[in-house]
DNA sequence: CCTATATATTAGGTATACCTAAATCTCTGA
DNA sequence: TCAGAGATTTAGGTATACCTAATATATAGG
């Protein structure tokens, strides 16, 4: 009836921090700072210094980390991380699509669970969805060998005035975030018209959603930000 | 992306502790000593003792337990622990039916998973099943209400010669025990006929099973005591 | 160029869940 | 009855993953 639980690597928290400097270091895969992880994961900046230090010299070493300057993912910390977000994504696509969860609860589910499924278990539920290439918000669920495809999308805070778009997909967020986008009523697949700027808050963004004409949406920028679009029509 | 978990109670060892408490007290829920939950765990008495008394003293306490004379559950400590064999067993069946793993390895992944899926992701496979009353070993699956059906069935070692039975439920065991049990080929339903005792040793059992009465099988007193059976036939 | 401030690290401490070794109980059999 | 064996508990320690408070570093503005 045990699970004994490998000393070393591995663990939930370790996941959950090789996924934030994924996400945080961007395509680019820039360095990232304590404090913006210490933000991200809700920890301490001095409980990040410490799993940092750890990580990095551990025998196959997560995270290329210095002093001061930030850390990133070492090749083996950057296969772990996709892993677990190929692991989340597939996962929210069977809640969504195989156990009909609503969409705003498949996030909460897949971010506990992703750290305890084998691979069998992945492989299965792939299988049974047919190997999709997209999760229910649209992001793209890296390859069994750990590549993540790029898609072609701009964000919502960076389109034009005027122009007509359809939603490609919607970032992960925080619940309190999750929960004011939810109440626009935008996700993939929805078409919307950016309106020219009404407020002087750089990156704000006021839309008019297709088939409501009438409701004006103002995001803030932190909701726009969030949101990735693709050019519709003509 | 992180995924708190509260302080106290409610942890994967707990819930561990817990089941193997409830298994181990049989129907009767008689106390179980330190050292049968300690083989059963696989983890050293001390570790045991300690768990125990903070057990019992919790706020709610999980169990009655006494200096020396062992353990039992509180009502509470049942409830969870019926709450988790619910978890595991719905798992066991999910995993059996909807994704299609052999028998063998369902256990290892719903021992795990039995921890860390939410109540409604319990609902709705328990839906999607059909609201099950029994895992694929034939084991009784706890209801919402933490009801554990009872079976009517005896154990393959206390089985009269010459009777012919039908298998009504395998029980859980460690892995080297289940895959001795599984090179038997006996599983849920395999109807077979008990022959006269032939060795020496007390438990031990031999029998036939039906439609390959050339090949009599030997059933050590342990393996033979996780197969339950029912009476087949007049 | 050099200091103030923000950023990051070190130091020291907590809780969980294990461990080994050293007591201390319990209870059986002579 | 009571000694000793076996079961159990206590004592003291480890590792993980957090925390707060104190200290050190980097760098941007004056
Ligand atoms: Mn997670
Ligand atoms: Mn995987
Ligand atoms: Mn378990
Ligand atoms: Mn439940």
């Amino acid at each position: 009836m045990p699970a004994r639980r490998q000393a070393n690597a591995n663990s939930e928290s370790v996941d959950n921090y090789l996924k934030a400097i994924l996400v945080l270091g961007g395509s680019t895969e820039q360095r990232v700072t304590s404090t913006a992880l210490a933000n991200r994961l809700g920890v301490a900046p001095a409980s990040i210094t410490n799993m940092l230090q750890k990580l990095a010299v551990a025998p196959e070493p997560m995270v290329e980390y210095e002093r001061h300057r930030g850390v990133r993912l070492s090749p083996a910390g950057r296969r772990r991380a996709l892993e677990i977000v190929r692991h989340h994504r597939l996962i929210e696509t069977f809640l969504y699509e195989i156990l009909d969860y609503p969409i705003e609860e498949v996030h909460d589910e897949a971010e506990r669970l992703e750290h305890f499924i084998s691979e069998r278990f992945e492989e299965r539920i792939a299988a049974k969805l047919g190997h999709p290439k997209t999760d229910p918000h649209g992001q793209s669920i890296p390859t069994m060998e750990g590549q993540m495809p790029v898609r072609e999308a701009i964000c919502l805070s960076e389109a034009l005035a005027g122009g007509a778009y359809v939603i490609d997909s919607v970032g992960e967020r925080d619940a309190e975030t999750r929960r004011r986008l939810e109440a626009t009523g935008l996700r993939v697949g929805i078409k919307l018209q950016v309106l020219p700027r009404t407020s002087a808050e750089t990156c704000s963004v006021s839309i008019r959603r297709a088939g409501q004409p009438e409701d004006a949406i103002d995001l803030t920028a932190e909701l726009a930000g969030g949101i990735r679009i693709v050019p519709f029509g003509i």
